[in-house]
DNA sequence: CATATATTCAATAGAATAATTGAGTATATG
DNA sequence: CATATACTCAATTATTCTATTGAATATATG
């Protein structure tokens, strides 16, 4: 029964954390865990948001699982696939900071999109939250309503995006508007202030998105019935 | 000057991030990082503390320094690497989170090599703090000095584990000896608590090593005319 | 200025990864 | 019970990654 060395021990030991890095390093599997950071989803409506085949998403999904870092539950011809563990966002949250602070492409990225989309800047969380409390300003969730129904902020109303037209005329002119989505990478929030400008409202997006308020143990609701 | 449309922007975007999780999709350069942690070191030292070959270890260096991960200077005939930012080591510290909630191998793997090593719970950085402010224990910092000089925890006396031996008899009996290294899968302060034990002290070791202390903004001191 | 040292570079071979295709499996539906 | 749906599996090909080897480069030293 002799213990193994300190070599073999390191060697165990960082070899198990390079499992979880290599199921990271994929830009489409960064994806689906962006996505799955809002709701629990299918692999058919995952390959539909990342537009990755079926079989493709499945693949990917298989090898965030054997890292432990999903885990699924079948419902049905469905298999619904979530976050293991609210761990896995934290990296990925840790990660984005990085890359945000490390790599000047990010940012370059960023501005060749948002060019002569978003001139003003978007709100933190602390912000939004004081004028929340102010009772200063409308909040849009523009998700699509189930990742709202899931999970909102408190006192947000779910305008999807495509429903967003439809709903102008029952918001108060006299407000700033606060949109916002699924997270930095998501460009519903950034279309939706778009239109409302267009539309003559005064409006702007939360710099991050719903799972990160939520990380942040800012006031949340969720719809009634509805099992996390 | 027709702006991208939003796959493509995604897709840029999550390729960029995907250059971090690639470069830290391997075992080596998980040590490498969790090493530099501490200090900056040459290849020369990294190789011989990883036990890698030189040219493989600078290849591994290269690899996380074009991910923006790493930065280095020349001092003479040596490349001193570091870590490009604080950031770096939260992703590491992320990501050992992760590991320790979800892959049940690396908990298996600890038990395997701390057997009979270290029955004792090891203390968290809170316990200590408490413990200090009491001047109830005695803490060692028993990584290389070089370590210890570019910063320790306030208080702590640098012992490293060569010469722990002969300096035991400048420790007062009667209280208890607290030693902590360079994480939590550095070995050396599990060695320092066994030879403790072995000469009659009653010693346990910190969980976690210098730079969590740090991160957390517990108080540190570094030896004077040392830049980090 | 020749030599030693520390590191990088280039070439290579073997291993692992990614996307596609088509077949296979489990569940629901008429 | 045949068929459709949702997903997984297996095989294939192209690509990328890893470690090794030996040569090349930059700096210090006698």
């Amino acid at each position: 029964m002799t213990s193994i060395d300190s070599r073999t021990f390191k060697n165990q030991v960082y070899e198990q954390f390079a499992r979880i890095t290599k199921a990271l390093a994929n830009a489409h599997r960064l994806e689906l865990i962006d996505l799955l950071a809002q709701r629990e989803f299918s692999v058919e409506e995952l390959a539909k948001e990342a537009e990755l085949s079926i079989a493709n998403t499945s693949q990917h999904l298989q090898v965030l699982r054997s890292a432990s870092l999903l885990e699924q539950r079948r419902d049905g011809r469905h298999i619904y696939y979530r976050l293991a563990d609210e761990n896995v966002f934290r990296v990925w949250q840790a990660m984005r900071e990085l890359g945000e602070a490390r790599l000047a492409e990010i940012e370059r990225i960023k501005n060749d999109f948002m060019r002569d989309k978003d001139s003003l800047r978007p709100l933190s969380a602390g912000e939004l939250l004081k004028r929340l409390q102010d009772r200063d300003v409308i909040v849009l969730d523009v998700r699509p309503e189930a990742e709202y129904q899931v999970g909102h902020i408190s006192g947000a109303q779910s305008v999807p995006l495509a429903r967003l037209e439809t709903q102008l005329r029952e918001l108060p002119q006299d407000k700033e508007v606060i949109a916002y989505c699924r997270g930095p990478y998501c460009v519903l929030a950034l279309e939706a202030v778009q239109k409302l400008r267009a539309f003559g409202f005064r409006a702007r997006r939360l710099a991050d998105g719903l799972p990160d308020w939520q990380l942040a143990g800012l006031p949340i609701e969720q719809d009634e019935g509805v099992n996390i």
